[in-house]
DNA sequence: ACCTGAACACCGTTCAAGT
DNA sequence: ACCTGAACACCGTTCAAGT
């Protein structure tokens, strides 16, 4: 009986409005509140009209996927690839650091990224921006490689925390009797704990795990290790590859 | 009108039993295939008796999470944490390599892992194991506490590949299209993955990804870096430590 | 070309009830 | 104490049909 003022005809539905729909859903509700109907209702349609735009489900997140690497790229773009020896680390530094950045806009990011089984073109542009880093700072091909995957989802400034503890994790019984347990049979713990506390404890964290003093520093751990491989490589010094086994 | 032989009262249901039955139907069909009534089936039950063993089906994941790492636990057990400098190294790199051989054995345990947001007792006696190793190896405290966090999921034998290309990735029209833009605006790719190839094409990967070597390969750079973090550390020769910028 | 309505198959789960 | 039946809310998706 009310008078809808439907007139105003809607945009139009389009691929990049879905994605981009999508992507605003996962940001505000999780990526368990982005389902083909919710995002139907955000964009004021039905659920069944997704499906032209859309093949199913999974190619939903594919885009996503894509368009979060996407913003990945500009958010890199005016980064000079073009390195030598002494600047390679630094520009992979600061290139993973911003994808970082990314991901920390979108927290349901890594997980769409992992489940993927496809590339896509944006992943790759990334990648061959990694290559370039690599390869003008003096890298050989088959250690690029390599270190592409000793990087890993870190290269995508992800590192797949274990257990970071979500929302209410302090349940009562499970904890108490694991902390019963951690005493007993577990004696290291106590004092391990203990000593890694941090002072400060405004930030809103755990209070004693940073996670991105802890990303910065596996992160530097990778690079300067690859960095010693790559100096290893190119002189004639053959000195501390991996797997050396016993060596200092 | 067929007499069914029930009378032979199968086997009471128990938490364990339905936690085993879980692994086992995720192990033949995938983690997607576990589904409620999928696993009461399998045990010969209505789909709601499960429900009375374990609270709901995030609560039957973070069972079958501790069911996967107690079989790490198992796997690991004769190993002696008694480190010292020396043998840290070779002791932490196969406990890893055997907790991977448990991952191999459940190819979807790293994503059930990966998803749980609560600590369990497996988990926490695991870790317990790398602070022995590391503490008795000469390690601080921080720098063991730096290094479970650098070593991340990798700790319990996962590198969760970027991208590993499942089943039917051979896509026509999409793998085409990527191909053309990688010649054209990524100029390096070609060059790259030619001098990367694998010569012996019999194993059942991609010819030019070897999962096995990729994954020793991150593992020896990280705990190659943190010897030499220990080693900076322990005694007064301040060198090399990571983020020194630009040093050799 | 683009969107819709009704329907289907399949989830996880509640709840009251059976033994 | 342990299991069941019917029902509910909510998924993704098909298909024929509308404009």
């Amino acid at each position: 009986m009310v008078i809808e003022e439907k007139q105003e005809t809607r945009a139009p539905l389009s691929r990049e409005r879905v994605l981009a729909a999508a992507i605003e859903l996962a940001d505000q509700g999780g990526i368990e509140s982005l389902t083909m109907r919710a995002l139907a209702e955000r964009l004021d349609v039905e659920a069944m009209s997704l499906y032209y735009h859309v093949a199913n489900k999974e190619a939903l997140l594919d885009g996503v996927a894509e368009m979060v690497v996407s913003e990945v790229l500009e958010e890199v773009a005016d980064i000079d690839t073009n390195t030598t020896p002494d600047t390679w680390k630094d520009t992979m530094r600061s290139t993973i650091l911003r994808a970082r950045g990314v991901m920390l806009r979108h927290k349901w990011a890594p997980m769409v990224l992992e489940t993927r089984t496809t590339m896509n073109p944006a992943v790759l542009r990334y990648f061959h921006g990694f290559l370039e880093i690599f390869h003008n700072g003096g890298m050989s091909w088959d250690l690029a490689h390599h270190a592409l995957h000793a990087l890993g989802s870190r290269a995508l400034g992800f590192s797949q925390e274990m257990f970071n503890p979500g929302p209410g994790s302090e349940d009562e019984e499970a904890s108490e009797e694991m902390l019963e347990q951690m005493m007993s049979e577990l004696p290291l713990f106590p004092e391990f704990m203990q000593s890694i506390v941090h002072t400060d404890p405004e930030d809103d964290t755990l209070g004693w795990c940073d996670d991105q003093t802890e990303f910065e520093f596996a992160l530097d751990l990778m690079l300067d290790g690859l960095e010693r491989l790559r100096l290893a490589d190119s002189p004639a010094s053959p000195r501390s590859a991996p797997r050396t086994d016993r060596a200092t």
